[in-house]
DNA sequence: CCAACGTCCGAAAACGTTTGCGTGTTGAAA
DNA sequence: TTTCAACACGCAAACGTTTTCGGACGTTGG
């Protein structure tokens, strides 16, 4: 086992001094190039690389980005993290990935642990707890000591800085507008509770394209859903007795349940009945028949988030703050699940 | 905007010295009393945090762990996240996530990176082109400079180190057993090139089956997919001339294509042909018919090989290297497209 | 022959900690 | 009054870098 070689070792070995060695390694022109060809010559053949947290108590960077996110087995949000790390690569920067696990007190724990100097940012979205609590102290203080903080997805207007969102009202009227065009008279939407801010949206989206359309907009045919684990029967019961030849489900799960529940109905997807999904996973691309769906395009909102971080990173801190909220824009992909 | 405090603030402040600042804030006994409440007063005040990063340089050890992983958009490897986040968390210690993306130069320039005194060890699951090239120099120098690495899934005998597997053979086995036992009597393999280890041994195991059940090997039966993306059509024109009544395949992916395309030839799943998976993703659960499949476990094999990191960072130098296998056991998880 | 200048290199500070040891002050014992 | 613990605190080194400054030496020009 030989341990890592610093430039002390290189310089007590070669008989120069430590600055020599430095210098001679960045060929700087102050050193002869004879001793410079004999230590770089050394360096190489003993593979020297400098450590990286000695540069970074120097510099006062890490090059480091830290990402929070509520959990990671979760399709959407390992698209955002491919993204933040594909751009972060070419920029030179390394990702660190924490877990809330949806829990305001992992979250604080989290950030605090990362912002004393293992990271130089943070890309974030935040824990359904921490939303809940609407107490964002830990995130103001971090932003309050120069640390550039981007926030997506779960965003909060309390929150003074970057983000990245979708425009989900938007993005369901094209679901439901998808249905309107390709015939569908009667159109139902399977949504959340209202406290969940995406699943609001969406149902906004989806009552504003019935409206534009002239469609008349039935508060029977709205289902929203209290209980996840429960969300099979319930939407069972709700397409048994809804004579409906059109769906949108906010997300991949109620539509893959609600395709087996018509199924087990005797009705066809989509020659009965045409259904959108939301959140473009694996799901929805494998499922029989693959679903046409909204996508959020995570990757896309990943490289964004970074973007927006790094600039700020390297931007010289005399000029103005200023923060940005960008929006991605989602696209409707045309699959199985839906007529033409 | 207020930077970061430090201990020399703290010191200029309070016109104590550093060192006094220090010791009283770990409660030294060589503080006085009335200096310690002093300054540990002023200190939470201002809320006061030791940076990590200097104390990474002084102690000689970061408290993170790196984990390198070939891909993060799949279900498998966040599950093993998952697991070495829970646990790591527990014993204080910080995860690095990277990622290769299954290419050889990234594996190497990512363990570089992190190796230069940013992590204390790696869990990684090696490159699929890492696999091909065989060439394991940047692990076995890692290694040899004191710093442990725990392999898991994809493994490799040529490096010495811990490793936490699942016994792929005996979980394919299960598989094919569970086919045979549910009256399959032509049952055919969708399997990957040998050179990605698992599909190896899953192949093995699937031969071992039908061997010990006196069932005929016919090679005519298993499909070895070069090609992911081109995987559908290959499984497609496989199963178009085959006559099976049990289809194994090697993940979800190659399962769900074969259903498919089982489909679109008249033949159900699973009155016609029952299908087995590998992996218990989203897919797995959620698809129609639902999957029967082998589980991995991801989660138990991120926390076992996260404890087994662990283990050897907080030994003492002084004991005897040994080198840990752990076998994480599958389990046949029985759904829709098995009959029984 | 001496001053001036170039070339090549080393000393030291700095980043923020921790910690072994030295030192000054105090009070009490002799 | 002298001496010596005990107490309370500061100094400085160390972790591995980078970088500014200045020094030593040799060469050149006047």
């Amino acid at each position: 086992m030989r341990p890592k070689l610093t430039l002390k070792q290189i310089a007590r070995e070669l008989d120069v001094s430590i600055s020599t060695v430095s210098k001679a390694l960045k060929d700087s022109p102050e050193i002869g190039e004879d001793t410079k060809q004999k230590i770089k010559a050394f360096a190489k053949l003993y593979n020297y690389k400098p450590n990286n947290i000695a540069l970074s108590l120097k510099n006062r960077k890490t090059k480091t980005i830290g990402i929070i996110i509520p959990e990671i087995v979760h399709y959407f949000f390992t698209t955002v993290i491919s993204g933040v790390e594909q751009v972060a690569n070419e920029k030179g920067y390394n990702v660190i990935v924490c877990l809330s696990n949806n829990s305001f007190d992992r979250e604080v724990l989290n950030l605090d642990l990362l912002a004393n100097g293992s990271t130089d940012g943070f890309i974030l979205s935040l824990a359904k707890e921490t939303m809940q609590k609407e107490d964002y102290h830990h995130l103001t203080e971090v932003i309050n000591q120069g640390m550039p903080v981007v926030l997506f997805d779960r965003v909060v207007d309390e929150v003074h800085c970057d983000k990245v969102i979708i425009d989900d009202i938007i993005g369901a009227k094209k679901a439901v507008e998808h249905l309107i065009n390709t015939g569908c008279k009667k159109i139902g939407i399977l949504t959340t509770v209202d406290y969940v801010s995406v699943g609001k949206l969406r149902t906004k989206g989806y009552i504003e394209a019935l409206e534009e359309n002239a469609y008349p907009v039935d508060e029977d045919l709205i289902l929203k859903i209290e209980d996840m684990d429960n969300s099979e029967k319930e939407i069972g019961e709700f397409l048994k007795t809804r004579d409906i030849d059109g769906l949108f489900a906010v997300n991949e799960q109620f539509a893959v349940s609600a395709i087996g529940s018509l199924r087990r109905l005797g009705r066809n997807v989509p020659e009965d009945v045409s259904v959108v999904g939301f959140t473009d996973g694996e799901l929805s691309k494998n499922f029989i028949p693959s679903l046409t769906t909204v996508s959020q395009h995570g990757t896309r909102m990943g490289a964004e988030a970074a973007h927006l971080l790094i600039d700020k990173l390297e931007r010289k801190p005399d000029e103005v703050e200023s923060y940005k909220t960008v929006i991605v824009e989602t696209s409707l992909v045309r699959r199985e699940s839906t007529k033409n």
